[in-house]
DNA sequence: GGGTGCTTGTGAAATCCTTCACAAGCTACT
DNA sequence: AGTAGCTTGTGAAGGATTTCACAAGCACCC
């Protein structure tokens, strides 16, 4: 059995949903965390993130061996592992394309920093928001996009644009050495190889739930 | 062969990623009969929503008939087969929780009313936000919360308040009876049997790409 | 120091989802 | 009317993910 203590392995194709979960579970411990609980068992987090605990398991399986036989899971330990599985050992700069209601709501947004994100600079085509201040960030002319990326490197977009313009700006971004993107606007867009792009969709999430409603004849 | 040309049958249990993806079908179709295009085969629609041709026409395919062999489908008759599948041949009102930062930027979302879903009351617990106005609704005060869904019958709602309070928020809609809810808090909460819960949590979606960037030593 | 009670880690089974591959069916053209 | 060229609809195969079930391991107590 050899010792992942330190060295969480990426080793094989981890799936999405996986992730995701990870993403979760961190979240929920933090805030178990913050109530000064020291353990947690696999069942008590499936439970907190709507899963079960064989699944809470396999999931950390894949990435070492984090519990104690008979304990559960020491708090602290567990996010400062699913920290670095996630890759937030370090600070992403992060870009915001976008200073509409959206993009101003997000970069007002406090939880980006706590959580290893920092935003280094925001875009508008609109003259009357360039110049305007969002938290300590101040908008930039759509211009300067490019030029920005070079100089300071962002790994991540957040596009926050109407939906004509989204593939322009994905296009652009990726232009510029862009390689993961986040996507407001209510477009699908097409991203080449080797981008990975996420979606946050009001109208699909509201689709799902009109569906849910609208088939209720499950038990 | 049955005849399902009116009636798209909801039958058995459809799995959540093939819902999701009809939503992009459909929102992809919108835009390209805006563009005048009369039909569309399964690979276009496939190309637009990033998967394949084989994957469109079982996910329609568990609803019925839609297309026509060596022609593809009709745009306006897909959007219509599609609307009515996901439950939008109806108008949906729907309540915000929380008219913050984030509440606020959805409730003047143009889409919002685009789609099928009317905004039909706004609530916060800060006085000072009570009685201002975003896009014609007029923001209610918390303790009205309970009495006006009885009274509007709204079957979703959407919590934009913050992570401590969001499961609190949850529990007062559910028992108001709601059943079906999108949760904009960065938490992960616990909903009793027969309540939908979907969530938009920025920081996962982050953290899913700063994973894949972390792991590119993909190929 | 051995027993008891609890919880992890993990192969194997089961389920779910996607891809394949091809018959069926439509249109256009000769 | 027959043929050629596309594209749908769908069983069946293949892959992936989730669930099951149990051995292994730790702590506490007598």
């Amino acid at each position: 059995m050899k010792d992942f203590t330190s060295t969480p392995s990426p080793v094989k194709h981890i799936a999405e949903p996986t992730v995701r979960r990870l993403s979760g579970y961190l979240r929920f411990l933090e805030a178990f965390d913050a109530e000064g609980h020291e353990t947690i068992s696999s069942g008590e987090l499936a439970r907190a993130g709507g899963t079960t605990s064989a699944q809470v398991r396999k999931d950390l399986s894949f990435f070492g061996s984090f519990g104690k036989r008979g304990l559960g899971y020491g708090v602290k330990d567990l996010i400062a592992s699913l920290r670095e599985i996630l890759g937030l050992d370090t600070r992403w700069p992060v870009v915001i394309v976008g200073a509409g209601k959206i993009g101003a709501a997000l970069a007002q947004y406090r939880g980006f920093g706590t959580h290893g994100f920092d935003v280094v600079g925001i875009y508008d085509t609109d003259p009357s928001r360039v110049g305007t201040h969002l938290n300590g960030v101040t908008v930039r002319a759509d211009g300067d996009l490019e030029g920005d990326i070079a100089a300071l490197t962002p790994r991540i977009a957040v596009l926050c644009v109407p939906g004509e313009a989204a593939q322009a700006a994905l296009d652009r971004v990726v232009g510029a050495g862009i390689r993961a993107v986040l996507n407001f606007a209510p477009t699908s867009l097409v991203a080449p190889e080797g981008v990975t792009v996420r979606a946050v969709n009001m109208a699909t999430e509201l689709e799902v739930l009109a569906y849910a409603l609208t088939n209720e004849s499950r038990d």
